[in-house]
DNA sequence: CCTTGAAATTTTAAGCTTGAAGTAATTCGG
DNA sequence: CCGAATTACTTCAAGCTTAAAATTTCAAGG
């Protein structure tokens, strides 16, 4: 069909705007979801699991600022978090002497455990929550959220 | 636990972790995107725009339950947002008479005039802010999340 | 040196959010 | 009727979140 407009820039706002609506309902109800298991099962949180996930994959530490900008939180309430984290004992919080105002943020081994028995059950919870779509359709909405995201990274 | 677990269909975990990451990132992105615009321009919040535009399409008024279910969003977190919101003179809210437990929020004419001007700048930013979304993919993803959306609503 | 400015982080005030406990009004079985 | 359970809502304590201000440390120019 030829509904090509004339303008290439036609971009249906209400369409996106349902789209928007769609995606933030979505995410929010997977969201909470996550929230009651990990709170239930876990006795933990989603800002300190993704905390944790962001250390997991940085096995010589991160600075708190490179953790706000991972996590697309501000720094101060990264601040706050790894308050709580290290008062847990799931990580540690070093002043480097190369720098003094920095300071880098490790996983104990015992939050290094802990991350990973909580992992594994919430990827068990995100199959599950996904359960009904199907294998295609994860790829191609992974695939078009991707793309999504690189046009943005550059503003963050 | 449901009935016999059907092992025919494969289900990626790994993919489908992918792509929850992926979607809590896009919609945290637009997310904090709009509440900066929402605060720089219109000295507003998302919570409390949330809350206007449930009431908007609600002229007869909302009970607070209704609200807090809409939203997805808890009780208590309603009260506090309706709370800030009459004391900004943009909702009342109004013990019945048939059931005195119950209020029903209702908007204000200054509350509908300042609805109607922000919701008209929030649908153009998210027409650019998803401007990369070709028309065809956003009713593609409309399409796929609205199915997905479906099949959560029982549960809340 | 020394001051000025920038960078990394923390602190602060305000608001959002939840789950649980509390209050008040309604409903319903006996 | 009446007491018990239910429903609608608010209050509360704790934690999350932000933007802005404050603090500490580093970097660079004079």
């Amino acid at each position: 069909m030829v509904s090509a407009p004339l303008s290439a820039i036609s971009k249906d706002g209400k369409e996106r705007l349902r789209l928007w609506i769609r995606m933030l309902r979505a995410s929010r109800t997977i969201e909470a979801e996550l929230r009651e298991r990990l709170r239930r099962e876990f006795d933990t949180t989603l800002p300190r699991f993704d905390v944790l996930a962001a250390l997991y994959r940085a096995p010589e530490g991160m600075l708190m600022s490179s953790l706000s900008r991972f996590l697309l939180v501000s720094n101060g309430n990264v601040t706050g978090i790894v308050d709580r984290l290290v008062s847990e004992g799931l990580v540690t919080r070093a002043r480097r002497n190369g720098d003094r105002r920095t300071s880098m943020v490790k996983l104990t081994d015992s939050g290094k455990a802990q991350f990973e028995a909580v992992a594994a059950a919430h990827e068990g919870w995100i199959g599950e929550l996904l359960g009904d779509v199907s294998d295609e359709d994860t790829r191609r909405l992974s695939g078009m959220l991707k793309s999504f995201r690189s046009n943005w990274e550059g503003r963050e």
